[in-house]
DNA sequence: CATCCTTGTTGAACATCCTTGACAGTATGA
DNA sequence: TCATACTGTCAAGGATGTTCAACAAGGATG
């Protein structure tokens, strides 16, 4: 079952336009009976031939195939149930699994005073965002260093360099989310 | 510019699992020239090829192809600089812009005491997860109902039906994400 | 040094994807 | 009714992806 119902997907998408075979193909740059063969899953694309197709509609390659599994998974999680992650110095906590197959994480972060992500620059792949609740932050993106307050919210690409320090007097929390999931391999090297 | 650089991706992902060339083509049945050509994009593979191998690593498809563009956006949000999407009934901001080339979508949400999302159940396609901030919250997802409090939070497939509620007599908080982002699409109809 | 193992690459054969061009089904209008 | 235009499907062959098997380069061992 490797397969994944490319197929059934693609069509779903092109219905949704009100698109014709015909007329996708045409936008996409192949031929009709391509999607008809694709709709069928009596073939399994090209990644080339995807994206083409993808790019006329247009959906990502990444959105095209996110959402698939995760189900009877759990749902609701009390206060007490997230998973701890903090090292002491700040507490993270995690909701949901350790290495979920999930499109994201997300997170319940309490910096006391004085806290911050460490001495070096953050960088990794993904996105993140968040919204501060309560309290005070100094985050810096890519050289540009703000002082955010409750109700205040930040979002950039993780491959630009990052840093989080709590230069308050009082404990800053923040709500946050990560995508990919920043949590996922077993390393504690890399933070946030 | 439609290529997307498939092999050096692999090839990155590939090395940095501390893999040969033989051991994954092994380990995703495949062989070892396939993993060659496709990482000197001498070819562009067939989704499936491409899938058996990205289980091998693991790595999901829609991550492998996450994280392309987003560059020089804009980093901090000032509380007031959140986009409103409230409808008088409830209020959602929005961290960002309302078509973001995004893999998720931020929210701060605000639920007044009586608040919900509406007769019907919400079904789209993403994840979505957050965290009680203040007040408490009534969720149903897939039939199963749960009052959340401050410190819980919740996470599922957006797939499965769902609708918020405040059940109670204060304001109730939460800060939430969604992916991919929901709001992306000009439409109104489709909340949350 | 030779030997052995591993690494990644490549040509020829084979398998699969993709296009060409035709077909049947449905709807609209003359 | 006939013509036209649209829909999605399919067989045959050309184009592309994948395998098999051989090859060269590098490291480790003796």
């Amino acid at each position: 079952m490797s397969g994944f119902n490319v197929g059934t997907r693609l069509k779903q998408l092109r219905q949704s336009r009100d698109l014709s075979q015909r007329e996708l193909a045409k936008r996409a740059g192949v031929t009709n009976s391509t999607i008809s063969l694709i709709e069928q899953n009596s073939v399994s694309p090209s990644v080339s031939s995807l994206k083409k197709i993808l790019d006329a509609l247009p959906v990502s390659i990444s959105e095209f195939f996110a959402g698939e599994e995760l189900a009877n998974e759990q749902v609701f999680y009390r206060a007490d149930e997230l998973t701890e992650i903090g090292d002491g110095n700040l507490s993270w906590r995690l909701v949901g699994a350790r290495r979920p197959n999930r499109s994201m994480s997300l997170l319940y972060e309490h910096y006391p005073p004085g806290a911050d992500t460490g001495e070096d620059m953050l960088e990794h792949a993904g996105e993140e965002g968040g919204v501060v609740v309560a309290g005070s932050i100094e985050i810096s993106v890519n050289g540009d260093t703000q002082v955010l307050h409750q109700g205040d919210a930040y979002y950039f690409d993780s491959r630009l360099p990052h840093r989080f320090r709590n230069v308050g007097d009082e404990e800053c929390v923040i709500v946050s989310a990560n995508t990919p999931p920043s949590f996922a391999e077993g390393g504690a090297t890399q933070h946030h």
